[in-house]
This record gives structure tokens, sequence and C-alpha cells, in this order.
DNA sequence: CTGTTAGCGCCTTCAC
DNA sequence: GTGAAGGCGCTAACAG
């Protein structure tokens, strides 16, 4: 590589000083400049493909123009359709802005904080964290700190800044289709044993739905995955090997769903002729999947947009008109889902 | 946040200069300290909670610590189940050697030359492309310029650094077992329309299993996809409308298998009955598609782990035996597969 | 073993 | 409009 270009090699070539160079580079207001002498500034820069040293901003203005976004868990990457849409998402709008992302994928039994060292080193401006643990201890110091942090999940902590999804209607009218369809034996497999708050939210509104109807859940008609097709399979099978009346199930999202039908399968029963099953998520391939996956719809790149957004905001200090941002879902009916087996 | 702690702080509590502490905190072999003096400073820096500035250190030491990852095309994001699991793979190995990742989205028609910015304001010390597209100029410039960068991918430039499969034993193994079942109308459904070295190599691969049995396949037996389920849909439809003969198709990759499986119920043709399937990457949620899915796996992960290893050794300036690297793939039998409908 | 001294490249007053 | 000067926080010689 050859030797860097410094804010120097502009200046000379302009043939002005490094005051100038930056003034201009910087658009600064405090001086005025002749346009003539802004323009032989950005021609050289132009010219020698100048670039500000990032390490040298950043010490003076001690900024980064950087957000850190951390996956909680980098193990369900593999599985989870749902996070590179947020990224998308958080990407977008982020060089929409200017800004730059850094990633950091924690692993379970990282130790300590592993946020700490992040904001410590100050590598970053501000943090998005996806699926956060409820109640995660580490972030609810940072909130209390005041850093600037956005949870795209929540940890219940009311000055968490968050972008989430309301999900009790749309549920209620999951559970409305399959009691119109007749069915009355309704289980569910979650994607995951309930550190979230996502999971307890949907099983809340689950049970709330049906108590409408005078059903209730019994709690052994639920079964815990871990976001992966596979888990879902398996659990479908422990499920419906206890309950074989059991004739639809609910699940906790998209990909365990896939895992849903083919445990339902691997027992005989077709989707959806013998067992309904609707997805949560509603993601690109659920339409497509066959038969057609009912689900609920949930927009990934909204929430990485809407969490971003609030992030920035924040970065600027430009006012925040509700630092817990809720989302709409919505029911989608599709093909997964028919009158119970008679 | 309150005041940020400095190496002075630190210093002046172990009651050191900040030399030493700089000396200790960087294992710095040019000194020999007393374990005693090591262990005050290291007491000081963990009671202040102190991490040094990694601007500063940015500055002075000219590099950053940092990878910059780029994914050629953020919209395709949402769609390939791929690109999670190489991102798993990276941040693993990154993390393990200490290194941050900085993420950058390309979108299509992102103007002039994505990475030179990245690379001009030194906010990287290499750079890991994501599916770059054959033959990009902006990657050959750098690669070129010993810029040190890795493709997860290829760009077919005979000096660069990449970590891609070996597809041509699995996929005639998958051929084979296609013609043994009995079928002699052998479509394909690409993943995209061609501006990728893996997409050439599938066909190429394909033509040349298929011939090994006397077998060809007509240009108009060959649709393309673009990543998604929804264009493998429609793009068996088009297939399968023009050609009702086609009894086979190799989707270009998993999730255009899905869509090509929906595609065929379209037209009330059921996998594996009236249509064989074979996908391409075994995605986790593949073996739990109803039916299975029969596909040639292909380890994302471990191309994740291999172009980051590879481009820490290059940082490193460690001796690197082989800057290609191929992983093998293997094809895998499940139940899309079946003779065709007599 | 320690303190002093120089920068790394850039931004920002402040006089001129 | 410009140049000089200080400093962001840290590292790495270099003498002590």
């Amino acid at each position: 590589m050859a030797r860097r270009v410094t804010s120097h090699d502009v200046a000379s070539r302009a043939g002005v000083s490094r005051t100038t160079v930056s003034l201009v580079l910087n658009k600064s207001e405090a001086v005025v400049l002749s346009t003539e002498t802004r323009e032989r500034v950005f021609q050289a820069a132009a010219e020698l493909g100048y670039s500000p040293n990032s390490a040298a901003r950043m010490l003076v203005r001690g900024d980064t123009e950087t957000i850190g976004l951390i996956i909680s868990d980098v193990a369900i990457l593999p599985h989870d359709g749902f996070v590179p849409m947020l990224l998308q998402g958080v990407s977008q709008v982020n060089k929409e802005y200017g800004y730059h992302v850094l990633l950091e994928g924690l692993s379970t039994g990282d130790g300590a904080n592993p946020y700490e060292s992040l904001v410590k080193s100050r590598r970053i401006d501000g943090l998005i964290v996806l699926n956060p643990k409820d109640r995660d201890p580490h972030i609810e110091a940072l909130i209390e700190r005041k850093f600037p942090i956005v949870l795209a999940g929540s940890v219940r902590h009311p000055e968490e800044y968050s972008v989430n999804f309301t999900t009790r209607e749309s549920t209620w009218e999951a559970v409305d289709h399959l009691v119109r369809l007749g069915h009355r034996h309704i289980g569910s497999v979650q994607f995951s044993s309930g550190d979230f708050v996502a999971t307890e939210n949907r099983l809340l509104h689950l049970r709330a739905g049906l108590a409408r109807h005078g059903l209730s859940v019994p709690e052994d008609f639920i079964e815990y995955g871990d976001f992966s097709a596979m888990s879902g399979h398996f659990a479908t099978r422990r499920l419906l090997e206890r309950h074989p009346e059991i004739t639809a199930i609910m699940a906790g999202n998209d990909t365990v769903a896939v895992g849903v039908i083919s445990g339902a399968a691997a027992l005989g029963r077709a989707v959806p002729r013998d067992l309904s099953v609707i997805g949560f998520d509603d993601l690109p391939v659920a339409a497509w999947l066959t038969p057609a996956l009912t689900t609920i719809r949930v927009d990934a790149v909204e929430q990485g947009i809407g969490a971003a957004r609030l992030l920035i905001r924040r970065l600027r200090n430009e006012p925040i008109h509700s630092p817990q941002i809720l989302l709409p879902t919505q029911f989608v009916e599709r093909d997964s889902c028919a009158p119970p087996a008679p």
C-alpha cells in the first residue's frame, strides 16, 4: 500500500494551509471562505483520494460515528431467519446517516460483562442489542448510566429505549381463526424456554385469547424449542405423543413451525388435514412453504430501522417522542390450517 | 457517563508512571518489571475499570484490530440463510483473536467505489467480502494493491485470497442419483443470473455430470431466480409449464428449492411423487422440511472461519500455505427424490 | 525499573 | 482568509 495521504498533502496541493483544508472539509461556518478556495481544496482532495484518518478524527472529536450491534447469542444465527432482516434495517439506516456498524456476537458463557469493554474502549457511540435476555443486569446498568442503548427486544426496564411488537390483537385473531374452524385442543411450541419477554407475552396472549372462548391451555400442552426447526420437530413429537387429541399448534416462530409440520408428519399426521399449524414472523419463505404457512406477520426490517433511528436521534440529542416503540403485527391466513379431522 | 479514565489515572493510583502502565498493559518484553509492580498496575486498572482509548491506540499504532465484512448485496439478507452462518464463523474467529468486525452492507447501485472510503479512512486493517461479483473491478484493484482482502466467493483473480467449495463430485453424485432413479429430463433453477462464479460452476458441473450419462440440459431447461423462495416458485412454474416432461429439478440453493416445491404444487405436482427436487447448501432447516430435502451440504460456518483465519494470518504476516482454500461438499440423500411417475 | 520526550493526524481557537 | 499552537490519549524510544 502506498503511503497514506494526509490533510497536509491536500493543503500543499491546493496551495492552502491545513487549517483551511479542515475548515472546508468539515463545512465549518465559523469562517467565510471564497468558493474558489473551497473548490481548490475539494479538487485537491479528490485528486489525491484523501479521506481523513478516522482514528485521528475520533481522538480529537471524541466520537466514532460507529454504533455497536450486539447479537445476544450467535448460536441462533444459523436458525433464526429473523436476525438478518433486522440487520438489514439497521445497516440501511446507519448508512443513510453516515454511521458504521460494529458487529459483536455473544456466545452463551461469554464471561464477565461483554458490553463493558466495547463501551469503555470508546469504539462505539451507542449500542443496539438484539434479543436481550429479560432483566439482563449488564444492560440495566448501561441504561441507568444513561449510555445510549436501544433494544430490539426488552429487558422490562422502565427507562429502556426499545422497539417491539404488539402481538395481542394478532394472536387473538389467530386463536379466533382456530376456534372458528372447530379446534378445541390447541397446543404450543415456543421458540425458547422463556428468558425473553417475547416468549412470555406470546403465551400470555394465547391464554387470554383462548379464555375468551372459555378454553384454556394446560401446562403440558406447551413445549419449548430453541429457535431451530429441529427443536420444533422433536418438541412436536413429544407433544403429540403425550396428547394426540391436540388438533392445532401455535408455533413460536416460522422456523419452529417448519419443524412442527415435519414432526407431525413423522407421526403420520399431515398438515393441515390432521393438524393445523400457525407460525410467527412471516419470514419471506413462509408464503412458499408447502402448505403455505398461516402465520403472524412481524416486520423485522422495520424493527431494525426503528432501533437505528432511535439510537441515532439519541446520539444527536434530538427530541424523542416515544422511547419505547411498539410496531403492529398482523395475522396472515394461508393454507396450514383446516377444520380438525372428524 | 462519568469522565473517562485514562492511563494517567491508572498510573497515579498505582503510584507509577504512565510509561509503566503502558508497558505492563501491553506486555512489553522490552523491559523487565517486577511482578509486584505489574500487580499494582493490573489492580489499579481493574479497580478503575480502565480500558485504553481505542482511537488513541489506533492512531499511534497504525492499526485498528478491526476487520471489515462486506455483504455485497444486503437485499439478499432476508432470503439467504447462508449469510448468517458465514457471519457466525467470521465473528467467532475474530473474537478468538481479539479482532472486531465492522459490517458494511452494500446495496445495488451504491455509487462509485464502496470499498475505497472504508479502506482509505483506515477504519479497518483488512476486508472479507461475501459473494463478490465475478471480476468486480474494485475488488481486483484492492487485490492488486496488495490490500489484505479475503473473499468468501471468487472474482477469479489469480492472486485472490479466497475460500470456496469444490462442488463437482457432489453435483455428479446428485446427478447419478437422479439418473439411477430413472430421470432423463432434468431441469435447473439457479439462485441468480450468473454474475457469480458459483452459479456458473454449478451449471458447468451439472452439464458435465449429465454428459457422463449421455444426457444434456437444453438451454431452456434452465431458469434463473434471485435467492428467494418466491423466485424459485415462479421460475418453476415457468419451467414446468414450458416443459412438463421435466421430472427432476436441481435448485441453486435450499431456499429456492422450497419455492420449487411450492411452484410444482401450484401445478398439481407433488414432491417427490411427481417431481424430484435437489437443493444446495443443506441449511439447518433442510432436514426438517416436509419432505426432508435431498441436497448438497456446504459448510458455511466453516467458510466463514476459513476466511477469517486467512485474513488474520495475512494481517499478522504469518505464512500462508494455500491462499485459495477449497472446502469439500457432500451429497445428502433425503426424501425429496423418487423415481419419475410412470 | 522510571520519567522525559516525541510524535500519530486531525480539529479548533486565536491572533494576525 | 491564514498560520501557529495546543491537545485528544496513547505508545515507544531514550536516557537516566
